[in-house]
DNA sequence: GAAGCACCTTGACACAAGTCAAATAAAGGA
DNA sequence: TCCTTTATTTGACTTGTGTCAAGGTGCTTC
């Protein structure tokens, strides 16, 4: 139990409180383990409260009526999802499915709520956090509207060499078809566009490994969104 | 000043807030005039609060490299924008300007934070209206990605008529470059579309009053993306 | 090791939508 | 009202990306 105190403590949304604030979320908190591959809820189903993930990895969808699909986000330890019926008080706006064999969080809403109308810290963390989601959200319309497939590639390499702070070599913690949804495209494109990109000399790609060999000219297709 | 305060009470964001509380919001809030066209902010300008509109219309938008715009939304009487830097502390993520003479209220960021932190109603409020932002986004996501621009204009059309409650007739509020802006394409795109949804007899286009004349086939339209 | 399977790649082709250019219509100001 | 400016429409053309189909690669399993 105590372990979970401690994942806990990790999760940014939950950042800067105190030990009794922690007991008290712990206590509404109830554990859900899930397989890979396994729907955890579907785009309009009814939310009665939200999620983290503490081990495993979560993708978050939109599904068109012939079949394509759209990742609106990917979930890794640490990160909260489903939160948005929890106050707009209507159904899921998309679905959510695990990539890998996930140990979840879930915090039931009415408990939730009441956490939160008590404690103007916590209320303050998650409307940082949902400011933060719609931050995200503006780029991804920029980048689907405004930028072509190259483009949102380069955006997402430099990206990830950020985050990985690794200098020049990125590795993908998803499949290429993932990949593919997650950039608003299709696996073929996306795997012509990786050799392209390899063929310029930009990238050299091997498998789920990727080294940045011209960071310059990545980091400028990523602005411009052409080329 | 009375008339201040009757307006603050139609902006959702306010609703079932107390007489004293809205005293509260008036005293912070700063009247701001803006003529059409005019900039309120740039995207990476810095956020020390956040807007609401009294009478006229923003849109807040994003710009490519080579000038091509994306509208994220158009904001209406009772509508706040600019509202994530006063959480996430960073920047605005988007640009501002007004389409209309309007007449805006500036809420500065301190003192709203500080009536947030004691009013857990208010809390509440704005995390339900974050998350519609948020409900919002994922939808236009999904246009963009899943659907075709006759699909999206259809969805734009059932969405407007649901709005504005008329049967089958609606009315632009904005130009059809700014719709076409919103839909995420190019005015001829649109002139064209329109032009093809006339001519197969769904809709009947004349200036900015558009009638629905097929609503069948324009939500069948709408829904699957393509046609 | 063979067989099965999911993932990825490559080619030929089709088509939606963007670009460029020019004509027309509508709107606003003097 | 005319005149200037802006908004919209139409045409011819180009291009990025999706579709369909066929291999290829690597990994698991019996």
């Amino acid at each position: 139990m105590e372990k979970i105190i401690k994942l806990l403590s990790e999760i940014p949304l939950f950042k800067g409180l105190t030990e009794d604030q922690f007991e008290q979320i712990r206590q509404i908190a109830k554990d859900r383990f899930y397989d890979r591959g396994k729907t955890i809820f579907l785009e309009g189903d009814q939310g009665n409260g939200f999620y983290a993930v503490l081990e495993g990895r979560v993708k978050i969808y939109k599904v068109s009526m012939d079949g394509k699909e759209q990742i609106l986000h990917i979930c890794g330890p640490g990160n909260p999802f489903g939160e948005v019926p929890v106050f707009s008080g209507e159904n899921f706006p998309a679905n959510a499915q695990t990539l890998l064999k996930s140990h979840l969080l879930f915090f039931p809403r009415n408990a939730f709520v009441n956490l939160i109308s008590e404690n103007p810290s916590l209320a303050m963390n998650m409307l940082a956090f949902l400011s933060m989601r719609l931050r995200q959200f503006t780029i991804q319309i920029e980048n689907l509207s405004l930028k072509e497939v190259p483009g949102r590639l380069a955006t997402y390499l430099v990206y990830l060499s950020a985050e990985q702070q690794s200098e020049n070599q990125v590795s993908l913690a998803i499949s290429k078809g993932q990949l593919a949804s997650l950039l608003g495209t299709i696996p073929e494109t996306l795997s012509r566009i990786l050799a392209k990109m390899s063929s310029t000399g930009l990238i050299a790609v091997n498998g789920r490994d990727i080294v940045i060999t011209d960071r310059l000219g990545l980091e400028d297709l990523a602005e411009n969104g052409k080329l």
